[in-house]
RNA sequence: GCCGAAAUGGUGGAAUGGCAGACGCGACGGACUCAAAAUCCGUUGAUGGCAACAUCGUGUGGGUUCAAGUCCCACUUUCGGCACCA
C-alpha cells in the first residue's frame, strides 16, 4: 500500500526540483519549434494574489506545460505591471515610498506563484517601473514623437477631483473615476496624445488576420467605431465671404429633407462670427453652460434636448438652395465628425426631438413611417420621395448615387469616420514613467537623447499631487530645470508621467529578451520568438490594453523593430470568478477567497484541478467551498492507482486512445473541464475494475500532468523506477483505435427511443433492420419510412 | 436605445440537429465504527405504477424537421460592452 498522499511535502520536493534546476528557463534554438504563451502580467497589488488570478494563468500553463511535453521550447514568462495609482495611493497612506511598496508586492507575488508550481521563466522576471525597463517605453514614446504620433494638444479632458488626475475616456466611463468612483469633472488642459486614430483602420483590418473570439473581435470593432459617409460643405452666409460649415453625414440620401443645421457649442463658427450673431449674449451663456454640464449628463440628459438658435446666421443647403436656419446645441458633439450636422427630423430621431421642441419643420423624403409620430430612419428598403434627384430609389441605391452628384459638383465627398479617440497619454502623478520631452523657449519640444534614457523618476519626498492638477514632479526644482540638449539653454523638463497602459504595451516584447541594452528587443530573440503563439487575458482588457498594445506594436512594426504587423496570433479569455454568493468578489462584500488557505488547506494541486474544473473556462462561475472537495477526493483516488498496478489484465472497457484525444483537444479549445470530467470518468471505470496497468496509469498521469503536475510527477516517478515525467512524452492517440467494433444503436419509434440493439461498426441499414426485428417491437405495425443515420440512430415512421 | 453572451435537476455544469442531465457537489439509504469524521457501495428530473414500463420535462409562445436544449420567428429575464457617434 502506497502511503497516504502528502500533499505538502511532495509539492515542496517538486517545485525544488523544478526551480533549482531552471527547467522552465529557455533559450532560442532554432533546432526546436517554438511556442510563445503569455499571460497578461499582474498589477502586484498589496492584497496579493487572487483566485482570479489563477483562473486566468492556468489555462496558459496548462497548455505551456503540454506544449512541453510535445517537444516545443515553450517562452512562459511572467512580470509586473507595477507603475499605477492603487501602489501610489496605498504609499502615501502609509507614507513608504512606492519603490518599496513595489518591491514587496513583487516579492509577495513571487512567493505566491511558485507555490502554485507554475511553470513561468523565473529568468525572465520584467517589472514596469524598473528604469532599464521604461528606458524603453520612453524610446518608444520618443520614435512616436519624432514621428509625429504623439502631440500636445489643449482640450477639455476628464478630471477626477478625488484622484486629482486626467482620465482617459477608458478610465471614466459613465462619468464616474475607474479608481475610485467619484464624478468626473470636465477641466481645460494641455495634454499629450497619440494619434491611434490614424491607426484606426489598420487596427481594424488587422483582425482579419488574428485568431480572437468574435466576441473580442466585435467589441473592438465597435470601439473603433467605423462609420462610412460623406461631408457636405453648406455656405453659412456672413458679413464678410460665405463661411464653408462642413457636416459629417452618413446619410446624404436624405439632404431633402434637411430644415436646419445644428454646431457643436464649442464650434469655431460661434468664435469666428461673433459679430454677426445678434443674440450673442445668449449663445455665450449657452456655451458657458455646455461647458460645465460634465458628459455624464450629457448623456444621461439625452432625452430633453437644449439649444440656441444662432440669429443673423443663416446657410444654404447646397442642393436646393433653400435658407435654413443655424442653432447650436449639446447633443452635437465637437470631437465626433466635424462638430456640425445637417438635421434630418423626419428620419432621425435625435432630430426629430429637437425640431419637436423648437418648432421646426419636418420634411419627408423616404416614404414609409409616419414622420409625425416618429423618425423613420428606414436604412433598409425605404425608398426616396420629395428628393428631385433620387426620387423612387431604394435608400441603399440612392446614397452613392447622391454622393457621386455632390463629389461631381464639389458640394460634398465621401468620407469615413472613427468613432475612437485619440489616446490621452499623461497623467499628473508621481508613480509613472517620466514623459521624456524638454520644453525650451527657442526649441520647443524636444526628445531627451538616446544617450540620457532612462529619464529615472527623480526620488521625490512629497509626491503626493498638487491641487492645481499638475505633476508633483513640478514640484522637484531641482530636476525640472535643466539645459536643451539641442541649443544648450536653459529649459524644462516635462513633469507629467505616462499612464499605467504604457508599460503594458510593449511588454510581450521585452520578456523575448529581458536584458537587451541596445533595443527594446533584440532582433536575434525577436526573429526566433516572433508573434505571441497564444494570448489569455480578461475581457476588461479587450478595449484598451488589447487595442494599445496591437497599436503600439504596429507602430514598432512600421519603424522596423518588430516584423509581425500583429503581436498576438490567438487570444482567449478566462471568465470572472465570483464569489460563493454569485457576486463579484470584493473585500466590501466578504467573499474573497485567498489562494493561499486553499494551497495550505488541500494543496496547489487540488485548487489548480478545481479553478479549471469549475465550469466553462470563458463563462463567469462562482467559487464553491464544497466543490473543492470533490477534486480533492480526486487526486486521493488517482494516488490509490498505485495499489492497483498488476502486470497484465482486461482494461477493454477503457479506450486510452479516445481519452487522449478527448484530453487532448480539450485543451487545445479551453475546454478544461470537460477534460478532467473525462479523466474522472475514466478513474471511475479502473477503480471499479480494481486492477490497471502500466500504461494505463502512465497515460493518465501525462495527460493530467499539466494541471496538477506535482502529484503526478510524483507518482511517475514512484512507478517508473525513478524516470521524471518532464522528459515523458504527451500521449499520441491511434485514430484507428478511437472508435469500437460496435456500437449500440438506439431504435426510435416516431422520434422516441424504444429499444437499442447492437450491431456491427457501419451495418448496412438491411443489418440493423434485421437486428430491431428481434427487438419484437414492430407487431401490429407498418413501417412508412426508415431514418438511419450510420453508428448513430435508427428512427421508424410509422402508420 | 444599440451590440454581444446567456437562461438546462436541489446545486456548479455536460451534450458536431440523433439516447437530455456526462463529471462534480449536495441529499437519501446501506457498509465499516462503541460513536462520529473520513472512506466505500447503492439511489437520486417530475408524475403514475409492485414492476416491466408509460407520460411530461432544457425561460415563454409559435414554426421548420423523421428527430430540436441545439435551427428559424416573436417575446421575457439576467449579465457584459457601447451610448445624443450624426
Amino acid at each position: 500500500m502506497a502511503k497516504d498522499y502528502d500533499f505538502k511535502a511532495v509539492e515542496q520536493k517538486w517545485q525544488q526540483y523544478w526551480y533549482d534546476n531552471k527547467l522552465f528557463e529557455v533559450t532560442e534554438d532554432p533546432n526546436q519549434p517554438k511556442f510563445y504563451g503569455l499571460i497578461e502580467f499582474p498589477y502586484p497589488s498589496g492584497a496579493g494574489l487572487h483566485v482570479g488570478h489563477i483562473r486566468a494563468f492556468s489555462s496558459m500553463e496548462v497548455i505551456a506545460r503540454k506544449k512541453r511535453l510535445e517537444g516545443y521550447n515553450v517562452l512562459f514568462p511572467i512580470g509586473f505591471d507595477a507603475f499605477g495609482l492603487p501602489t501610489e495611493n496605498f504609499a502615501m497612506a502609509t507614507k513608504q515610498h512606492p519603490r518599496k511598496v513595489t518591491d514587496a508586492n513583487i516579492i509577495k507575488f513571487i512567493a505566491q506563484l511558485k507555490k502554485v508550481g507554475y511553470s513561468f521563466d523565473w529568468s525572465r522576471v520584467i517589472d514596469t517601473t524598473d528604469p532599464e525597463y521604461y528606458r524603453w517605453t520612453q524610446w518608444i514614446f520618443i520614435q512616436l514623437f519624432k514621428r509625429g504620433l504623439a502631440y500636445k494638444s489643449n482640450t477639455y479632458v476628464n478630471f477626477c477631483p478625488n484622484c486629482k488626475v486626467v482620465l482617459a475616456n477608458e478610465e471614466s466611463q459613465n462619468g464616474v473615476c475607474d479608481r475610485c468612483g467619484t464624478e468626473v469633472i470636465q477641466k481645460d488642459k494641455d495634454v499629450w496624445f497619440l494619434k491611434i486614430r490614424e491607426y484606426a483602420e489598420r487596427l481594424l483590418q488587422g483582425l482579419d488576420q488574428v485568431n480572437f473570439p468574435d466576441k473580442i473581435k466585435i467589441e473592438q470593432q465597435n470601439w473603433i467605431g467605423k462609420s462610412t459617409g460623406a461631408e457636405l460643405v453648406f455656405k453659412v452666409k456672413t458679413s464678410g465671404e460665405d463661411y464653408p460649415l462642413v457636416v459629417y453625414t452618413t446619410r446624404p440620401d436624405t439632404i431633402y429633407g434637411v430644415t436646419f443645421l445644428v454646431v457643436s457649442p464649442e464650434h469655431p463658427l460661434l468664435e469666428q462670427y461673433k459679430k454677426d450673431i445678434v443674440n450673442l449674449d445668449e449663445i455665450e451663456a449657452y456655451q458657458a453652460q455646455a461647458k460645465t454640464k460634465r458628459e455624464f449628463d450629457r448623456i444621461h440628459m439625452a432625452k430633453e434636448k437644449t439649444g440656441v438658435k444662432v440669429e443673423g446666421l443663416v446657410a444654404i443647403n447646397p442642393l436646393t438652395g433653400t435658407e435654413i436656419p443655424v442653432f447650436t446645441a449639446d447633443y452635437v458633439m465637437m470631437d465626433y465628425g466635424t462638430g456640425a450636422i445637417m438635421a434630418v427630423p423626419a428620419h432621425d430621431q435625435r432630430d426629430w426631438d429637437f425640431a419637436k421642441k423648437f418648432e421646426l419643420p419636418i420634411i419627408e423624403v423616404i416614404a414609409g413611417g409616419d414622420v409625425t409620430q416618429e423618425a423613420y430612419a428606414a436604412k433598409d428598403g425605404g425608398i426616396m420621395v420629395n428628393s428631385p434627384l433620387i426620387n423612387g430609389l431604394p435608400v441603399q441605391q440612392a446614397i452613392p448615387k447622391i454622393i457621386d452628384y455632390m463629389d461631381a459638383h464639389n458640394i460634398g465627398k465621401p468620407k469615413t469616420d472613427y468613432k475612437m479617440k485619440d489616446w490621452a497619454f499623461n497623467r499628473q502623478r508621481y508613480w509613472g514613467e517620466p514623459i521624456p520631452i524638454i520644453n525650451c523657449p527657442k526649441c520647443g519640444q524636444v526628445p531627451v537623447p538616446d544617450k540620457d534614457l532612462p529619464l529615472r523618476l527623480p526620488d521625490l519626498e512629497d509626491f503626493n499631487p498638487t491641487d492645481d492638477a499638475s505633476s508633483p514632479l513640478s514640484k522637484c526644482k531641482d530636476w525640472v530645470r535643466t539645459i536643451c540638449p539641442l541649443c544648450g539653454g536653459p529649459a524644462t523638463r516635462e513633469t507629467d508621467t505616462m499612464p499605467q497602459w504604457a508599460g503594458s504595451s510593449w511588454y510581450f516584447l521585452r520578456y523575448m529578451s529581458p536584458h537587451c541594452d541596445f533595443a527594446p528587443v533584440d532582433p536575434e530573440a525577436y526573429k526566433y520568438w516572433g508573434q505571441v503563439d497564444w494570448y489569455n487575458g480578461g475581457m476588461e482588457h479587450v478595449t484598451r490594453h488589447l487595442i494599445y498594445s496591437r497599436f503600439w506594436n504596429l507602430f514598432l512594426y512600421d519603424i522596423g523593430v518588430v516584423t509581425y504587423p500583429e503581436p498576438y496570433k490567438r487570444r482567449s479569455a478566462q471568465g470572472l470568478i465570483l464569489g460563493s454568493d454569485g457576486e463579484k468578489m470584493s473585500k466590501s462584500r466578504g467573499n474573497v477567497v485567498n489562494p493561499d488557505d486553499v494551497v495550505n488547506h488541500y494543496g496547489a494541486d487540488v485548487l489548480r484541478i478545481f479553478i479549471l474544473f469549475i465550469g466553462d473556462y470563458e463563462k463567469p462561475a462562482p467559487w464553491s467551498p464544497d466543490g473543492i472537495k470533490g477534486c480533492a477526493r480526486f487526486t486521493a483516488k488517482l494516488w490509490n492507482l498505485q495499489d492497483m498496478l498488476v502486470k497484465n489484465c482486461d482494461t477493454s472497457d477503457l479506450n486510452l486512445d479516445a481519452l487522449i484525444k478527448k484530453v487532448g483537444d480539450d485543451y487545445e479549445n479551453t475546454k478544461f473541464n470537460t477534460a478532467i470530467a473525462a479523466i474522472m470518468t475514466a478513474l471511475n471505470t479502473i477503480t471499479a475494475r480494481g486492477k490497471t496497468t502500466l500504461k494505463e496509469v502512465n497515460t493518465i498521469l501525462l495527460l493530467l500532468n499539466p494541471i496538477a503536475p506535482h502529484i503526478t510527477s510524483e507518482m511517475y516517478e514512484t512507478i517508473n523506477k525513478g524516470a521524471k515525467i518532464d522528459r515523458g512524452r504527451f500521449p499520441v492517440y491511434d485514430p484507428e483505435k478511437l472508435v469500437s467494433d460496435t456500437v449500440e444503436l438506439p431504435v426510435q419509434i416516431m422520434g422516441r427511443v424504444r429499444g437499442r440493439v447492437q450491431v456491427a461498426r457501419g451495418a448496412t441499414q438491411d443489418e440493423v433492420l434485421q437486428a430491431v426485428d428481434t427487438l419484437g417491437l414492430l407487431q401490429n405495425i407498418t413501417v412508412r419510412k426508415v431514418i438511419y443515420v450510420p453508428d448513430k440512430i435508427i428512427n421508424l415512421v410509422v402508420k
